[in-house]
This record gives structure tokens, sequence and C-alpha cells, in this order.
DNA sequence: TGATCATTTCGACATCCGTCAATACGAAGT
DNA sequence: ACTTCGTATTGACGGATGTCGAAATGATCA
């Protein structure tokens, strides 16, 4: 698990063309972003009081099975835009703002 | 072909949790851009002097069968992230910089 | 150690997605 | 009209992805 994947800090779309290991990099990220679920997961998480919520109450708020939540939010952790901590029976989940304004920074300086 | 998209312009991943519909519009949105080729032919077109470049060089610069290139090009379109431009027999490709930069926007008001 | 409860992993399934060869479409020129 | 050449569409294939029920894991408490 990269905790500081490489090509996010310096590389934007518009200074040089994306090289094909950058690339792959990026739409691995942005994958893990483009899913209405984990989309919704990711603004629940942002807008919790606290900034963190309990996973046991994540499957009624995106109406899908704990499984497939939890799916879902591996898929977040692995991508490093949400952090993961157990507390003790019950997982809660936090964002990584950093990750995802470094994204939102890399794509808003198109030109 | 819907030009002028709904919740790109406001929303924020943090301001509110995302209804359901919109986070299927922007998944899809995200998803067009989600992918390795796309993402190097959105940087080859942002980066081509004047702006905008042949689809004839294309499959050559990312390693791709033309009718593969066509359609990527194709979803990068529908998505609105690019604007094609037939002219005579060749088809010209160039950004549309507002969608990048609206998506880039709404990531990087994370907090 | 057992029992209980929250979460993850496994197995299976249907659907979606990237890819290419073959074909169809369209615009220019002869 | 016919040919040529660039681009889009079709059809098919393999692999990835979202989903769930069932079973496994892990943590707390009696």
């Amino acid at each position: 698990m990269p905790d500081t994947p490489s090509p996010l800090c310096c590389s934007s779309l518009t200074a040089e063309p994306l090289s094909d290991g950058d690339a792959v990099e990026l739409a691995s990220l942005l994958k893990a972003l483009a899913d209405p679920v984990r989309l919704r997961l990711v603004s629940i998480i942002a807008n919790a009081s606290g900034g963190e919520v309990c996973a046991c109450d994540l499957p009624a708020l995106v109406d899908r099975s704990q499984p497939t939540v939890s799916h879902h939010l591996s898929q977040l952790v692995d991508a490093g835009l949400v952090a993961r901590e157990q507390r003790g029976k019950w997982a809660w989940f936090r964002l990584r703002p950093e990750r995802l304004t470094a994204i939102g920074e890399l794509l808003a300086t198109a030109r």
C-alpha cells in the first residue's frame, strides 16, 4: 500500500502529455471515485459531524448490503481517499482531504 | 446530449451529502476520465500546439487501434470534456477546459 | 472458553468495459 | 460515377466490476 503515491504531487494534465505509467495511476485513482455509491460514501463521510462515520450506519444510508458497502470502503481506503480506524468492534472512517484536493487541483489547471 | 449538465455548477462534495441522482451524474463524468488511454488523449489534446489535434495522429500516439481511439474520443465528447470539429475529411478535437476545471474545483473543495 | 455482534472475505452471477478486425459511412478528388 | 482515404459503427471476445448470500474473521463481554 503506497502511502505517498508519486505522480499526483507535481504532474498536471496540461503541463505535458501524461506518461503511460502516470496515466494508469491517475486512472486508478479516478476509478476509485467514479462510482455513485462511493461518491455518496465520500460525501457522507465529508459531511459527518466530527468528520468521521461508523461503518455500521452506512449500509442504510446508501441502500446497499453490508458486504457491498464494505467492498466500496475498501476501495476508497486502498486508493488513499479515506482512512479506516478500528475502535472497539466498530470501524470508523474519515476523509483524506489532501488526496481529494490533489486530484482536484490537477484537473483544475486545465487551460 | 445535455449541453449544460446540472449538478456540476454548484454542488460540492463536502457542502452536503450528494443526492442519488447527482452521484450518478458525477460518477459518469469521472468515469469518462478514469481510463489511462482517455487521460492520455486529454493531456495530448491539452498540450497540442493550437489547442487542437487531428484524430489521424492519435492512434499512433496512444498505441491503440483506430476504432479503439475513435471509441474513446466519442466517450470524451459525450461527457462534454472534448469538442469535435469536422474539417474536410479530418476530425479535429479540442479541450473543453470549463468542464475539467468544474470537476477539479468540485473535488478541490474537500475539507 | 463461549457467545455475540460488527466487519471482512469468499463464491457466484450478471452486467459493463476496453479492445480489435471487419465493415459501413462520408468527404474529396479524378 | 468511381475510387481513395479518414473516421465511425458493428460484432465479438475476454476481463473487470457491482452486487448479494453465506461463511469466516476479529473483537468484546460474560
